[in-house]
DNA sequence: AATGAATGAGGATTCATTCAT
DNA sequence: GATGAATGAATCCTCATTCAT
């Protein structure tokens, strides 16, 4: 008797699964029979349902993408000015979730798939896209033509703090959302 | 009498095949006979001097990391004003060479070696700790006491350009270094 | 499903495989590929049930002493007198399975195994424990105090008869038991 | 300026520190590179007086057996009635740089290697044959025509003694010569 | 005589993937 | 749908051996 409705339960456990594994290993030299095992299944169901490793590792970077993109437009919605905005943005792209070590991990190591993975480099290149627009839309009002470039630095400044949190690197005083909004607003006056 | 004094000269191919490899395959896995081979010796030579394949890839890191070093320096001497130095940084951490794809590759995985060897880590933590001397130092006369903070937020920002840059991004406009400094100045007047 | 219950099957036929490998080989060093194929399995499914090469060699040697073990036991059962229980444990001890030349190599090479490998040197221990204390409560009756004594005598003998006979001496007269036989009874005879 | 008469010299480094490295590690897992950097010399040196590995391990193998001969020979020399002959044997048969444990243990490790190696295999003969007529000569007198069996169940017991020591078995209660001892005159007794 | 350099075959081990049931 | 069985290619690493000097 085959449980009904088991498909989405298990994609998402072995998802999140290999979330944490990537994360707790710190690199993607994972086996695909742990994240399995960690999923409660076999490793055989693994590729039944995602057809191999990378795809996996791609179904799990979506995940991770997914929830970023909730938690900015969530976030984006209560605001009504564009420094509101700017500051959502900047909350939401330093949220907590994203700070846990196997998150912060796990997106690192993304990026490298992502070098000879197409799948992974459509992924993020829609978020480049995703944050850039984001950004420019809470930028223009107060940088005109300025915009996109500022906006280009400021996502630099992000990645660049995430990196070198992933890296070990003390944690930044005062905290990198706030340390961007500074140097945004830095850029802003200096017109 | 053996051939002799041949050590050094294998060591340095083999170094400087190892960053060809890891920047031609975009990823870390690369197999110690590919390496080898490039170098011109056999896998067991490669062997015979690192003593495997982690220390391989940390010569590689620290011979990127050295030449980095070197550039700073030398890019340093010439410097006169505080603001000279600065630029003399910006310029040599974003050297042609360095944006040469093979080097901005096998860096970015450097990178990711640095999470699981502590050799890695360490020489990681050097470069860290350098750049931020250096920054530190030639922001002190003009910022003050805000010089460590400053400093922090240039280095997440060189980083970032350059992890984007590895990411595929289209080249930046302006150029990096001028950008960061224009972030630099834009800090410094508001302060 | 998948084909069922073959673990106890592929195990059994692994670990004969060895057994007969390291006879026919009359050394260690068997390369596991060669164990798989005579097995009639991949190299790759001996790592999966044993997890490597020095488990699968342990796995053999208790095959063995189990059969040792089984054999002294079921000798046990018929003896009536002490004198019969020593006669049944030397029977055992020398029985002609244990005199087939692949095992008796296998023994051998197992013998050294256990001066590395700690599993081997348990089971070597349980092997020398069980055969002294049968010695001992079959000489209790006629030695009394002496008893322990005798019985180590008594197995080095057994162990150089058998290792003679290993390195290839000329099969003893009279047969290894009996002459072990008579030298314990001349010990007990001059109390 | 080549040494002379340095080729005596070598060959006793290396067969030495062919004895002192097997018995170090406890199997003839021993690289020629490690015997050839204990002995102070390269590893080139050991194949180009050796020939070999195994032939190195041969060597070694027989400086161990001429020490235990010319042991005997020189206790016997001082032997008077049969009985002194036979103490004296064992005595130098159980003499304690025989029980130290890298002799020990190297000669356990030849044995096996007298299973596959020719050159071993003869020497081995050549200890059993010297030990056989060593004991049969001072057997004679009281044993007549028993000698030659009751050399045998020496001899095995010898060798048994022996293993149980090298398997590390807790000394044996009497001294192992005395055990010996004790047998033969046991046996001697009940003609 | 002696060495360091160099090789390359060989082996243990790992793992993604396939498949019969 | 789901599994355990099984494979075998791929890779790191070791080491005896050879050789030019």
């Amino acid at each position: 008797m085959p449980k009904l409705g088991m498909e989405p339960i298990r994609r998402d456990a072995l998802v999140k699964a290999t979330i944490a594994e990537v994360g707790a290993a710190g690199s993607l030299d994972v086996t695909v029979s742990r994240i399995a095992r960690r999923a409660g299944v076999s490793s055989g169901l693994a590729h039944h349902y995602f057809g191999g490793k990378e795809d996996l590792l791609v179904a799990a970077m979506r995940h991770i993408l997914t929830g970023y993109g909730a938690g900015v437009r969530s976030a984006l919605e209560t605001a009504v000015s564009p420094r509101d905005r700017l500051v959502a943005i900047l909350a939401a792209s330093f949220s907590p979730e994203h700070f846990e070590p196997h998150v912060i991990t796990a997106w690192l190591q993304f990026y490298l798939l992502a070098q000879t993975n197409p799948g992974a480099q459509r992924l993020l290149r829609i978020y480049h896209a995703r944050l850039h627009a984001n950004l420019v839309h809470a930028l223009r009002p107060r940088a005109g033509a300025r915009a996109p470039e500022i906006a280009e630095t400021a996502a630099a400044l992000i990645d660049g703090l995430y990196l070198r949190h992933a890296l070990g690197a003390r944690p930044a005083r005062p905290a990198p959302d706030l340390r961007v909004l500074a140097m945004i607003d830095s850029l802003l006056v200096n017109a």
